[in-house]
DNA sequence: TAAATGTTATTTGTAATACATTATATGTAT
DNA sequence: ATACATATAATGTATTACAAATAACATTTA
């Protein structure tokens, strides 16, 4: 009969006021918002919840704080390279393992490259795969493990960016920004080598011979036997970030 | 050769701690915060900056706050739910259309059903099919449109749910949130009636008789085919919330 | 006794003020 | 003109105070 009444923060109604009006079109990207003393005079609130609203945009990837006499709150564009790592952060604490980024990896490239990338993107994509390997095979010679990862994921990333969806591009991100944060606590990426360059080329290769079918299937088991060395390496480290949760514990305390 | 420095917000650098000791296990779901006050004494800081940490950790879905005497900051398990609407946020400005979202959802749906559900749950995820039939059948009969989409998209959230890969459960998830908010804006659900019903059928007996690529196909169609139909009665309205950004514009103003 | 009502203590939510820090712009002296 | 000091305006943080919410306990009342 009746319905619960939950009393919104005073911030996130300020939050919906900004949002309202860069959906309206009244705020771009570039804009500045008043000083947060003049949104205190605007909204007719204090600084703190002001502030409380600010950096709830500015969390979001809204918007850009800058200091000093010129600086302020200014709206920003939408970045999906940053919401993906926004989303890793939130992620941090879900059970995800590297099992689930490869197989959510593999079946995504997959897929993409079999239905969702047009036919006369495709030469594009060739051409951008094959500069890539190029730049790669420069790092891989050198002993620098982070360089090899980061031309590994560069060239899936190229598959992705071909759709011009952003929604697939996101998902890839997401699942690139969760597996490259993996590499970086297990330290293991020497299982990517001189094989997975060869791979990468085999697969351009593939597109090039029109063997859409081919090349894609082969990406996915690429992805698949890289990941799968892997998690051979680092053993029991395939648990994501963190171990299972032990059985009960139920005192408060934080650590001081 | 030099990085820019840019000295974090002592909020964000209690923020991290408080992540480390989750991460580390220190604290757990349900595990309760020192209140406010008392974190200021233990890091050392005022109120503002304890509460902009907590802000942070309660944004991005880490906790859960409670008023009251026996209230305060409580560990939260990660909910994927909450992850999907808080994203959308964050894709509100983005320029997502709903042609990109049923584009992404009839490819994944796709995928999943193809590729990625063991044969082992198949039976599973039948039943759970035609209980959701079931049930829907009789919303279908009412008028509320509201129920027949929720209804509707149900069906389509199982085959996600049958992964368990929470990766992908959760990119499912972010595209079917982001949908229903379309529906809310352009309020064209009528498209949703009787014919999808019977097509969600088909695709459940074509499981059971094992033909896995025609149901993934029939699916992916029927996806195309009401998004389609959507978009047809909607117009204009594709753009998702924002139509697309006119030139030039600098000045500098809010809504006051 | 039991149910309704009042009281209290604790915790978060908001306000107001002050000062610290940062960064641009402007003026001044060499 | 260049280098340096200064002014200025914005965010960042601290402090104090009070409002509002909420569970637990105490009190009243039938």
């Amino acid at each position: 009969m009746f319905k619960k009444i939950k009393e919104p923060r005073i911030s996130e109604t300020i939050v919906d006021q900004v949002f309202q009006a860069i959906l309206r079109g009244d705020l771009k990207p570039k804009d500045k918002l008043p000083s947060e003393n003049e949104l205190c005079e605007i909204f007719g609130v204090s600084r703190v919840t002001v502030r409380e609203a600010i950096r709830y945009l500015d969390q979001l990837g809204t918007l850009e704080i800058r200091q000093g006499s010129t600086g302020g709150s200014f709206i920003k564009e939408v970045n999906l390279e940053e919401i993906a790592v926004q989303m890793c952060n939130v992620l941090r604490m879900a059970n995800v393992t590297f099992l689930h980024l490869a197989e959510a990896r593999a079946s995504l490239e997959r897929m993409i490259l079999r239905e969702l990338i047009p036919a006369e993107r495709r030469p594009h994509l060739i051409q951008a795969m094959e500069e890539n390997i190029k730049k790669a095979s420069v790092y891989y010679q050198s002993e620098d493990d982070n360089s090899r990862v980061l031309a590994n994921f560069e060239f899936h990333a190229l598959i992705a960016e071909m759709t011009n969806n952003p929604i697939i591009i996101l998902m890839h991100k997401i699942i690139v920004e969760l597996s490259l944060r993996f590499f970086k606590n297990v330290k293991s990426s020497t299982s990517i080598g001189g094989s997975t360059l060869d791979q990468h080329a085999q697969i351009a290769e593939l597109l090039k011979q029109g063997k859409i079918e081919e090349a894609a299937e082969l990406c996915a088991n690429h992805i698949c036997q890289v990941s799968g060395g892997i998690v051979e390496k680092s053993n029991e480290q395939t648990s994501f970030f963190k171990k299972p949760l032990s059985a009960g514990r139920t005192d408060q305390k934080v650590k001081g």
